[in-house]
DNA sequence: AAACTGTTCAACCGCGTGACC
DNA sequence: AGGTCACGCGGTTGAACAGTT
């Protein structure tokens, strides 16, 4: 694969590597060390860019590579690294060995933001659940929302022409989904996620890690010293928007060991965001829509997910608003359909 | 089997930054 | 202080490959 060879006016090759300028690249930097890079073509006496020796050598042949897929825990790092520090493939491949930048922002690309941006096949309605206050229906708000979801989700899907899976593909991604999300849901992510909403469901709240809508109506607070502890997670309110909001603010914690990023919340128009960031940059947590998705997907996980029903349609509404311009593009590339279905069903 | 379409990923390009003069 | 160079980074490109019609 890659670009044929080529050579430009100055006799400089171009375009893919052969086996035969891999040899000589690869047994020069292990002789001398690659030095000047600037230098190193001329002295390995190869008709190459220094620029493109580098790359060619950082990328491919250096021998700590790590080939093979990515493993589904490096695909949880990547995701989680992703939602931390942005588009920063050196930063997030500086805490991947083996892997380089490139192959990182390449895997991001074309596997997982497609695939976080795809709604996920969501478990039948689970008939055992009940809404408080509507004795006649066997399923919650929650629930029955899902089921909204994946019903205009299947019609979205019927409507693009393109890129159908076949039904092989189709329960290999539903496995796969599956699979990833129970790993998150495993993971100290989750465990953030559960503990929370144990702590809740044991009616230990009290205080406010996040003000109520309507008392704190567009305000913007730091938690804390400008982070989210345990403390603040464990006094939290009974409203279902505190709960939203600590949860998420619990992902937010347990992810991110840095004591550099702070992290923010902001209760607005009775809706809750969450914000991390350096400084006064600041941007919307990816997390919470992961935890969202979890929240939404996998049988494997119903009976945990079962837990969360008790939260009513604002407080989705809460989760799956998200703050234009932002960094959640990745929720917007090739979902129009998909961001266009949670404005209308989370009303 | 051929044509078409979509996906993958190695490599390129342009820009930012730091070191040096 | 300003210019040049070397390097690294992130976004983009496009040929090869895979799947579909």
């Amino acid at each position: 694969m890659g670009r044929s060879p080529c050579c430009n006016k100055d006799g400089v090759k171009k375009g893919a590597w052969s086996t035969e300028e891999d040899q000589i690249l690869f047994d020069y930097i292990n002789k001398h060390g690659h030095g000047s890079w600037r230098t190193l073509p001329k002295n390995a006496g190869l008709l190459r860019w220094g620029k493109s020796c580098r790359l060619r050598w950082t990328n491919y042949l250096r021998p700590d590579i790590k080939r093979g897929p990515f493993t589904p825990d490096e695909e949880a790092t990547i995701v989680k690294l992703q939602g931390t520090l942005g588009n920063k493939w050196a930063a997030i491949a500086s805490q991947m060995p083996g892997r380089t930048d490139n192959e990182i922002k390449n895997f991001w690309n074309t596997h997982l933001k497609k695939r976080l941006s795809t709604p996920l096949p969501l478990p039948l309605p689970n008939t055992n659940i009940k809404i408080e206050g509507d004795s006649s229906s066997p399923l919650s708000t929650t629930t029955r929302h899902m089921a909204q979801w994946e019903s205009t989700r299947v019609e979205a899907e019927a409507r693009l022409p393109s890129s159908r899976p076949g039904k092989q593909q189709q329960q290999q991604q539903h496995k796969f989904n599956q699979d990833y999300y129970l790993k998150l849901w495993n993971s100290d992510i989750g465990k953030s996620f559960r503990d929370i909403n144990k702590v809740q469901k044991d009616g230990r709240g009290g205080g406010g890690g996040c003000e109520s809508s309507t008392s704190q109506a567009s305000s913007l607070t730091k938690l804390g010293s400008g982070s989210v502890d345990d403390d603040t997670l464990a006094t939290t309110t009974t409203t279902t928007t505190t709960k939203t909001c600590s949860a998420a603010a619990a992902i937010v914690k347990r992810s991110d060991s840095s004591e550099a990023i702070h992290h923010q919340h902001k209760v607005e128009g009775g809706l809750c965001y969450y914000y991390e960031g350096i400084g006064e940059e600041t941007k919307p947590c990816r997390l919470d829509v992961m935890m969202m998705m979890m929240m939404s997907s996998s049988d494997s996980i119903t009976s945990t997910t079962n837990e969360f029903t008790n939260y009513s349609d604002t407080a989705l509404k809460q989760l799956l608003d998200i703050p234009g311009g932002s960094g959640m593009d990745f929720l917007e590339d090739e979902s129009d359909d998909f961001i266009n279905f949670l404005d209308l069903r989370c009303v």
